[in-house]
DNA sequence: CAATAGCAAATTTTCGAAAGAAATCGAATC
DNA sequence: GATTCGATTTCTTTCGAAAATTTGCTATTG
């Protein structure tokens, strides 16, 4: 039993991933950031956080260092941290790696794609739609917890379709963009009342998994399609800082 | 004037940028694992490092941070950093990607392209030639600092290439994508004897750029066969770690 | 003899304090 | 009145030690 000051016991309890205090702390600013709680180039001052997470400075410097390099955090050499700015120039700039990535990996898919891969986006799209038909019966406002939830099936749609591509970087680069457009996602989702979208999302989907699954090169098409005409509703229904 | 246990003043001398022992942490040991000081597959002991390097935990830990995130680390929650190993297929897949990505880029390039730009490929161009031809005249062996000084060279001539691309992402990337094939690059050009080269790589490169500055496609093809050339090159050449 | 529990050493990780820069504010000067 | 210099305050950054964890070793047991 640990005689500790504090309460520091690292790994103690429960089974989750953790480990370490590091990673807490870059999992917690993550989805804070993402989430918009912290806002869009508000500095992120150490004893602040320190506050608030409960954390001590050498974890949520590392943190913050990491984030700095997956382009969530900023921060200039002796004056700190700050959370990203927003701008649509960026965010532009995400769709379109994105979308150089994602086509790319699932070209690469489709050519190799085996039964076990089909059958993971088929899997993957039928839990959206459950999820999605689920969220359009509740007339009143989805709240954060559906929404997480949405968020995160849908992921695992996308990450799906591009799962055998073969490339341990074009994955980590689709995942790195994925949290990226999260950031300007999210903010434009909430609040919205379910079932208000002017497109048809699961349709969409829909005809991205059909023409994936015929290893058509339409794929890549509607695939590119899709991101774009997500980040058009973001751009004209957001409301940008300032000058850009 | 500072009374300092050690010699801990951090900026004092010096125009350099560095600004934080973190970031000397950083280029020192990125320094040392692209050109292969530190052993590919290595285990890197923090006390060993603090000695090396005369830096303490902290800066260390987060320059270590830094560079897992580029992948040239490789970590476990609580057994320490170390150096990522190398392989067929990790390099094969570095070299796709920056395919990929720099093919793109240099399409936009020259889409938008100014004079500006044209001016930047032809003086990089330039710069790279004197320094060739420098190195084929010295029969002898080509020492490291000459290595460094043509690699540097070498890679201001590729980044003018795709320097008007318009996307940080991607100048981001390629710049990472460099980095990374570098620590292929470099163990097997060491003992080279100058001009022992069986390909004319000044031809290619006066190729790509000549395909660029007419704004032709070519140049994104030929940019694509110089780097597998340059795969091929290096697998052959390599002697890779047991199992791969 | 293999396997395992327990102990000791090595290593990573975290903390809190101290040191170093930058930002802030005010007084003195031009 | 504006400006610059200097001190104070705020904040970041770094250090060294303490805490938690893994690893390696040894003795014991089935």
């Amino acid at each position: 039993m640990a005689v500790v000051a504090g309460d520091r016991r690292i790994v103690s309890e429960g089974t989750g991933e953790p480990g370490t205090l590091s990673e807490v702390a870059y999992q917690r600013l993550r989805t804070d950031i993402v989430s918009g709680v912290l806002g869009a180039g508000k500095p992120l001052r150490l004893e602040a956080l320190k506050q608030r997470y409960g954390l001590s400075f050498s974890p949520l410097r590392e943190a913050l260092m990491r984030l700095q390099s997956e382009r969530l955090v900023f921060s200039t050499a002796l004056r700190g941290f700050s959370v990203a700015p927003l701008s649509r120039e960026e965010m532009k700039d995400a769709t379109e790696t994105r979308i150089l990535i994602e086509s790319e990996a699932l070209r690469r898919s489709m050519q190799g794609g085996d039964d076990d891969w089909e059958a993971g986006i088929v899997a993957a799209f039928h839990a959206l739609s459950l999820q999605a038909e689920r969220q359009s019966r509740l007339s009143g406002e989805v709240d954060a917890v559906d929404m997480h939830a949405m968020d995160e099936r849908h992921y695992q749609f996308h990450r799906a379709l591009i799962a055998h591509c073969g490339s341990p970087r074009l994955l980590d680069l689709a995942d790195q963009l994925y949290v990226e457009t999260q950031r300007y996602r999210l903010p434009c989702l909430v609040g919205r009342v379910a079932g208000t979208q002017a497109r048809d999302v699961a349709a969409e989907h829909q005809q991205i998994m059909d023409a994936t699954l015929r290893r058509s090169e339409d794929a890549v098409r509607y695939l590119a399609e899709h991101y774009r005409r997500t980040a058009a509703i973001i751009e004209a229904s957001t409301v940008w800082p300032s000058s850009a």
